[in-house]
DNA sequence: ATTAGGG
DNA sequence: CCCTAAT
């Protein structure tokens, strides 16, 4: 090995030579690191797709609607307002950052890697490529065969978009006119529905369901793609409206495209070469969710304003994506594309948009939480779970504070007759909805992608009241074991009670499409057949795994929503959708002929635990720490551990291998770009010595060591052991 | 149970 | 901090 250079670090009298030490370890480096997974494209193409139809949209329809926006008022004035002004940074997309915690490209200002980069600017080549084959796969979806038999639609997952607010930290840079554009037509489709509604035109409603449906089919013509990129044809009576729903729609899917563009970023720091899209995004996504992508949110970068460490980075990161996914893609697709040539599969993951009112006073029926927490609910839209966030923050009172801006529904099976008409398919969906409703619904709690199953445990025990985990924190509806009544909004948290969701491990390859649906209902494997769900499902059926994740790198630390079935309906009623009629309208009669079956049945998944709540070191810690590995070198935490940290019980000798390796971390970087509580220059000093002087002598052969020991500890005050570290 | 690394 | 492979 060459010697890059000397330095010296004070010690009396040896010059440690910084030498990097050969990993000690192979692993880790294995191949599969480098497996950016193919199916990632999937995020890309749908990504450009969606912004490209957006901007599409906004363009053309933007005139129209801006010139209604001043005719009636919306019934939510305030609201609406309200979210014009958070929301103005959305419409940029992914080229706002800061935005939202998936935009994938913030890595990129911040120049966290080239690598980044590097994925970025292929962006416009993978897509178009992703595209072309995806045109393929349309085509013989759609004209080859024709759905035979039964048509059948799964709601395989109700994905969820989020808006992610981006809290008054955020400014919106570059907010040009697409951003403008965008508001108003939010904007002007409240007032639209006002309008329709005032009007007594009930089409209206329908409209909104149409485009889901009309997504939905498209998505299915896609047959391959996670996210909806076309944009449904407007037939609707309504124009107005369709439209309106339409770019309500369209928004969503850009979100969701963010989001799986972003994990795409995050997963292919290192290019690879881009394979045929097959739907695995969203088994990518989910394993996002997986604890490993909490990580990575401590390391991001100061740009988020609001807090040092949210959760852009994470994106940022490449992840390891090993699980023979090339072989599953390909049965994937092959099944998908027999799939779908008898039946429809709707894999919508779109889901609405829930343009909710975060911490909107009058919307919000705030509920107390027996602890010390205010909930705020924000407003939703049936069967769209989107997330959205606020900067939660820490009240000097203690409380903290939530902001729900949105929830989905759980996973849906619907199927019907191909000759069915769509207005029944939509009535399908939306007692499929309701009876998932109405089945009732329990609140569970997630933080850092783990449910939190304690409900005894106080929010700061948990660590749901540091701020540092707001950001993972989460709500999700589930369905109501008991299938009681549905509770009422107010109801407290603490009261409801998780299980363990079904555990859906399933093999990757398993033949589902070839089945039938019948067959794969009750079994996961309905999902994978999906495609969706690849992923080994170690979700329950709700998807809200994604959603947590999602917030766990959000840029604001505040959580998710939570409204019950009550409260959702009054949201969706009040909110930008006066379609809350739409429920009630719907024959009951359907209900039965659809079987609408919310994927619920298992639920044993043993959870993960639960993951410790942080605890920075202090500065004694580190001192403690330091001092420790001076005497006794890298390599030796048990002894570390003894020595120094025997009775802090919380502190395991990984931990202290761990921060000893983030504090030489810390000692490299600028002082600027250290966060936390400032470790003393003094201490890093000595971290970066002894790191150097321990990377020279490598395994300590006692005789020398000894005598390295004890001169490092000379020259460095000499401190006792500490022992003044207790466990908490 | 520890250690070493990657995430 | 978590997760894992390798000891």
């Amino acid at each position: 090995m060459v010697l890059k250079k000397r330095q010296y670090y004070g010690f009396t009298d040896f010059h440690v030579p910084s030498v990097p030490r050969g990993p000690r370890s192979a692993r880790g480096r294995g191949p599969h690191k480098k497996k950016a997974s193919d199916d990632q494209i999937c995020a890309f193409e749908l990504l450009a797709s969606l912004a490209g139809k957006l901007l599409q949209e906004s363009e053309s329809s933007a005139s129209s609607n801006a010139s209604e926006a001043n005719d009636q008022p919306a019934f939510s004035d305030s609201l609406i307002k309200h979210e014009e002004g958070e929301e103005l940074p959305l419409k940029t997309g992914y080229h706002d950052q800061g935005s939202y915690e998936e935009s994938a490209f913030i890595p990129e200002f911040d120049s966290v890697s080239r690598d980044q980069k590097c994925i970025l600017q292929e962006l416009p080549q993978v897509e178009s490529d992703s595209i072309l084959e995806r045109s393929s796969i349309i085509t013989n979806s759609d004209s080859s065969e024709k759905v035979s038999s039964d048509l059948k639609s799964v709601v395989c997952k109700s994905k969820t978009t989020c808006e992610n607010f981006s809290s008054k930290l955020q400014r919106s840079p570059d907010s040009g006119e697409s951003s403008g554009c965008y508001v108003e037509n939010r904007y002007n489709r409240q007032q639209a529905d006002d309008k329709l509604d005032a009007v007594g035109l009930t089409v209206n409603n329908t409209s909104n369901s149409e485009v889901l449906n009309n997504l939905r089919m498209k998505h299915h013509a896609l047959g391959n793609s996670d996210n909806d990129v076309k944009l449904p044809s407007c037939r609707s009576a309504v124009h107005n409206a369709s439209i309106l729903g339409h770019r309500n729609f369209i928004k969503l899917g850009l979100r969701d495209d963010d989001e799986n563009f972003s994990r795409f970023t995050k997963s292919n720091i290192k290019p690879k070469a881009f394979r045929l899209p097959s739907r695995i995004g969203d088994w990518r996504i989910r394993k996002l969710l997986t604890s490993k992508y909490w990580k990575a949110s401590p390391k991001l970068k100061d740009f988020e304003l609001s807090r040092g460490d949210g959760g852009m980075k994470p994106l940022c990161h490449k992840r390891k994506m090993y699980y023979g996914r090339e072989r599953y893609q390909h049965d994937t697709l092959h099944k998908r594309r027999k799939f779908s040539a008898r039946s429809l599969v709707v894999t919508n993951d779109g889901g609405f948009s829930c343009e909710s009112a975060c911490n909107s006073p009058e919307k919000s029926m705030d509920a107390e939480k027996n602890g010390s927490a205010t909930v705020f609910h924000g407003v939703n839209e049936m069967s769209s779970s989107v997330i959205g966030h606020h900067t939660p923050f820490r009240s000097t009172d203690c409380h903290v504070k939530f902001s729900i801006k949105s929830i989905r529904v759980p996973e849906l099976f619907i199927e019907v007759p191909e000759t069915a008409t769509v207005g029944s398919l939509k009535r399908t969906v939306m007692d499929a909805v309701t009876a998932i409703l109405g089945g009732g619904l329990r609140v569970g709690v997630v933080l850092h992608g783990k449910k939190v199953r304690d409900d005894n445990r106080t929010l700061l025990q948990t660590g749901i009241a540091s701020e540092e985990n707001l950001d993972t924190l989460g709500f999700t509806l589930e369905p109501n074991p008991m299938q009681a009544s549905p509770f009422s909004c107010t109801e407290d948290a603490s009261v409801l009670k998780c299980d363990t969701p079904k555990l859906v491990s399933r093999s990757p390859a398993t033949p589902v499409l070839d089945s039938g649906i019948s067959e794969a209902l009750p079994e996961p494997s309905f999902s994978t057949r999906l495609g969706n769900h690849i992923e080994s499902n170690n979700d329950s059926n709700f998807t809200h795994t994604d959603i947590v994740t999602d917030e766990a790198h959000a840029d604001s630390k505040a959580l998710v929503a939570i409204p019950p079935y009550s409260s959702c309906t009054d949201i969706v009623t009040d909110n930008a959708h006066p379609d809350s009629k739409a429920l009630v309208a719907i024959p009951p009669a359907n209900a039965e002929a659809l079987a609408a079956v919310p994927i619920n049945q298992k639920t044993k998944r043993p959870e993960p635990v639960q993951r410790r709540t942080r605890r920075p070191f202090s500065v004694t810690e580190v001192e403690a720490l330091v001092q420790a590995v001076e005497e006794l070198g890298t390599g030796r935490w048990r002894d570390v551990k003894l020595r120094s940290f025997e009775n802090a019980d919380h502190r395991t000798y990984v931990d202290l291998k761990d921060k000893w390796k983030t504090l030489v971390h810390t000692a490299k970087i600028a002082p600027q770009q250290r966060r936390g509580e400032p470790v003393p220059q003094e201490l890093l000093d000595r971290v970066l010595a002894a790191h150097a002087y321990w990377s020279q002598h490598q395994v300590k052969p006692h005789s020398k060591n000894q005598t390295a020991t004890s001169k490092i500890a000379e020259v460095h005050a000499p401190r006792n052991g500490i022992e003044g570290i207790h466990s908490i």
